[in-house]
DNA sequence: CTTTTATTTATTCTTATGTCAACACTCTTG
DNA sequence: CAAGAGTGTTGACATAAGAATAAATAAAAG
């Protein structure tokens, strides 16, 4: 008779070490013992109980997360929320050079919370939403579907439209659905031709038919991503500025009231259109700083977002131009 | 002009304090900065700095967990998990004493990761579930409704079954389904009237239509819970088990192969039967220690677990066991 | 404007955690 | 079977965090 069968005495017992890992991390983690005390209670001593931890960390065993509601609870939050009509507002405190960061990490442990089973949760593009996704922690929602909602295009600095939806799609244990075009074609008759080939028929439908979508608003200044991909050249976005053109949303520009500025250039560019991100479940709107004040204004403004993931500062910049303007 | 319109400069910034707390907190667990670099870039004391991040932990504000998947992913639950056919197994290192706490926690925090939008989840009474639902963190699941899956009855040691389910619906946002009868009446003819009473049959439905549970296995001891709360009385209990008696699940005996075993009681109880407690999408099964092996076995052998959480010693006794007897 | 109260700070001490070089053990390999 | 590489473990020291105190400051109340 073969003995093919693990034997439960020998061969499969927990090796010592990684045992003793994670006990050692339940112990200190769970059960508050200090090390003194689980080396004492492991029989080892405290400089493995400090190995043994330190490789827990290592391992990303431990999740050390800030409960999402310190962000949206305190009074702040809750008047920028009242004062546009948001469903929710998340504000981070700011931090002298890291307060991007810090709102997409805030924005990317939210995320979770915002999605649940089922959802098709369309993705924008920009250094902002790069910056969600690279910060977005596992966490997986089942059955959920992560569109990519503008066309891709060789990116300056490294990120690129594909990348924040795949990302994502991964921390989340997600499909993923990508625009498999460019986002900027050179004939705007080709673009017609594209869209109607199946595949892209097929891509172009998720994209309308999310649920759910996270995005941020870009400038119109001279550093704008809007600029810096080559959608369009100074001169044009100084043109389309002068008659009111305030901020970009997936490619798109729109006035301070968030109306759609249509601009030659979109005849040529593949992605959702701006009526397409109206009405969605969940809009999460996601941005911080001085010269995002207008644009994510007139986005809020313009019906874009019902969710928002801001800093302090932002926030109170909002409500006071808000004010001012009222 | 009425001024009651919040105004942003004054009125509604995060006041110091709070503001403090918040960027500590994040600093100290998101950004890894110790408490004199916070000191220096608040400019405050690091006294002050301990003091906040204390509040915050008082507050709750930190939410420490380990990774579920550590638990699952070693050798010895793949090969229980292969050996009796179960999708997935969860093992804690077993501690002195502790043992089945940490169990009860793991289940806990495993629990929220098998359940989705929608689920309805079934809950069974003990001492284990109990613990389970004890240690539940705070995680909604939406649309989630939670269902008593037998009567109440006072509990001997201050737990009873409703506090179960009505607990673990708390910490995850859920509805919940108690079943307003008793678990053992003296009369059968009662129970077949509360058994077509409306309300009842409404609950009823709701046990029967849960599509996943969480449930332990009683031993047959003289430490059981069956007798502890009177279901039985130790000489009858006794009797069964001479003739082949070895678990309990849901008030109700199974045999070593899971054979439900019908008792007199039984037509005085009102809870869910055992071929409901079969097939369903996933059910949990809870449990550890030596006098558990033989029931569990039992349970596991009859199909009533997709899933168990356990820990190593009582994973080995049970393949030790299974191995022993084929 | 003074008194009272609550925070914050500076200081010191204790405890807990992290670091590191030396040691012990296992497993090869000559 | 001894030498040696590699790894895991440890004790001694260094740093960080927590606790407690009184003094200093700020805020609130009278």
């Amino acid at each position: 008779m073969p003995d093919n069968k693990p034997r439960a005495n020998d061969d499969i017992r927990l090796d010592r070490q990684e045992r003793a890992i994670l006990d050692a991390t339940w112990c200190y983690y769970h059960e508050g013992l200090n090390q003194n005390e689980i080396a004492n209670k492991l029989d080892i001593s405290r400089a493995s109980v400090v190995n043994y931890l330190s490789e827990a960390r290592k391992r990303g065993y431990i999740r050390i997360s800030l409960d999402p509601n310190i962000f949206t609870e305190h009074e702040l939050a809750r008047t920028v929320a009242n004062t546009f009509g948001l469903k929710e507002v998340s504000i981070a405190p700011s931090s002298n050079g890291s307060t991007a960061a810090r709102v997409a990490k805030m924005a990317a442990d939210w995320l979770p919370h915002l999605l649940t089973k089922g959802d098709r949760l369309g993705v924008a593009w920009g250094e902002t939403i790069f910056q969600v996704s690279e910060s977005a922690s596992r966490q997986t929602i089942e059955d959920l579907e992560i569109v990519q909602l503008v066309g891709s295009r060789p990116a300056s600095k490294g990120f690129a439209a594909e990348i924040c939806s795949a990302m994502l799609a991964r921390q989340f244990g997600a499909h993923c659905v990508n625009l498999h075009v460019p986002l900027l074609l050179s004939d705007k008759n080709l673009v017609q031709q594209l869209l109607t080939e199946p595949v892209i028929v097929e891509q172009m439908a998720a994209v309308t038919n999310c649920n759910k979508t996270i995005f941020a608003c870009g400038t119109c200044n001279e550093d704008s991503h809007i600029l810096k991909t080559g959608l369009m050249d100074f001169a044009l976005l100084e043109e389309y500025k002068k008659r009111g053109a305030t901020g970009v949303i997936c490619g798109r520009l729109i006035d301070a009231h968030g109306n759609h500025m249509p601009t030659d250039v979109e005849e040529r560019m593949i992605g959702v259109t701006l009526d397409k991100m109206k009405n969605k479940e969940m809009s999460l709107l996601v941005g911080s700083g001085q010269k995002r004040v207008e644009p994510m204004l007139a986005a809020i403004r313009g019906g874009y977002a019902t969710h928002l993931a801001t800093c302090d500062e932002t926030a109170m910049l909002l409500l006071k131009k808000a004010d001012e303007e009222a």
